[in-house]
DNA sequence: TTCTTTGTTCCGGA
DNA sequence: GTCCGGAACAAAGA
């Protein structure tokens, strides 16, 4: 479950360690990820140097000469990096720590300066595909995504144009990848605690006042985790082995039948289920 | 054994 | 054809 700050933190940390690097070896233990890797997945990227690192919603894409590897790391994938040297920490205690198995790595990619980049996911919903075509527009996962929730481009007006004839719920229209790219289940109900929002409030029915307070709050609880290193999970570590704090800030996700925390509000938060999600939300200021 | 977790996709009803 | 939400899917831990 990285959502957009955790991949934003882990594409900085990959853009300072391996960006330029050439991929020497992979090894792969387990190709059965979201879509098994392909027999010439390896092949394919062996001998390529990194020349750019960026990032698209949720997608890591890392760009070579003539393609691009496309990477989702699903709701448990992480991307760490470990100094060949440090091969035998991570036998010890320190990731082990970090509930980080090394029965879940499933790909090891050993670079030109020395670092090797892992793969290890629990679940395995996460994937890696490479494309030959480096115009994003023409990437299935990519092409039909909506703004990024940070660019300027996300302002009122993307979002009142957007939500005119829209007949859903303000939790599942921020959920909709097509609407803003980035925000998953965790966010989601932080931003709507923080903007008083009911979750099932449909959207079209906001009034202007209030989408200008949940985008600038969508746009601040970002930045917010982004400074403090992200965190939407309780285990979530950068590639270099380092806990985010942001799950400390959170205020209704996972909370509930507890007190509100907001001053004067003597509410609860309650769990529902929307479209199949956790809803975490105060039964008092959100409405 | 069943339930929960996620983003994405698929499908049926309106 | 379009919109929306529920269900299914991937795997594993509790």
């Amino acid at each position: 479950m990285p959502e957009l700050p955790e991949i934003e933190i882990v594409k900085r940390s990959l853009l300072r360690m391996i960006n330029k690097a050439k991929i020497l070896n992979i090894k792969i233990n387990n190709p059965n990820l979201r879509y098994r890797l392909q027999n010439r997945f390896s092949k394919e990227l062996l001998g390529q140097k990194i020349l750019k690192i960026s990032r698209r919603s949720k997608y890591i894409i890392i760009y070579f000469s003539k393609k691009i590897l496309l990477i989702h790391l699903g709701m448990s994938g992480k991307l760490f990096l470990l100094r060949k040297k440090d091969k035998l920490l991570f036998k010890t205690s320190f990731y082990y720590n970090l509930n980080i198995l090394p029965k879940h790595n499933h790909i090891y990619f050993f670079l030109s300066n020395g670092i090797v980049l892992i793969y290890n996911d629990v679940r395995r919903f996460g994937f890696f595909k490479i494309f030959y075509n480096k115009n994003l527009n023409t990437i299935p996962f990519i092409k039909r995504l909506g703004v990024e929730p940070l660019n300027t481009e996300f302002d009122e007006n993307y979002f009142y144009n957007y939500i005119k004839n829209k007949n859903k719920s303000i939790k599942n229209l921020l959920m909709d990848q097509n609407f803003i790219s980035g925000l998953g289940n965790i966010y989601s109900n932080e931003v709507l605690f923080a903007s008083k929002i009911h979750p099932l409030k449909i959207c079209r029915n906001l009034k202007k006042d209030k989408i200008r307070t949940l985008i600038l709050n969508i746009k601040k609880i970002l930045k917010d985790s982004i400074s403090k290193g992200g965190s939407s999970i309780k285990d979530f570590i950068n590639s270099e082995g380092k806990s985010g704090t942001f799950q400390q800030y959170f205020r209704v996700y996972g909370k509930q039948n507890e007190d509100c925390s907001r001053n004067s509000c003597s509410g609860k938060i309650k769990k529902i289920s929307v479209s199949n999600r956790s809803t975490y939300y105060c039964n008092k200021c959100q409405s």
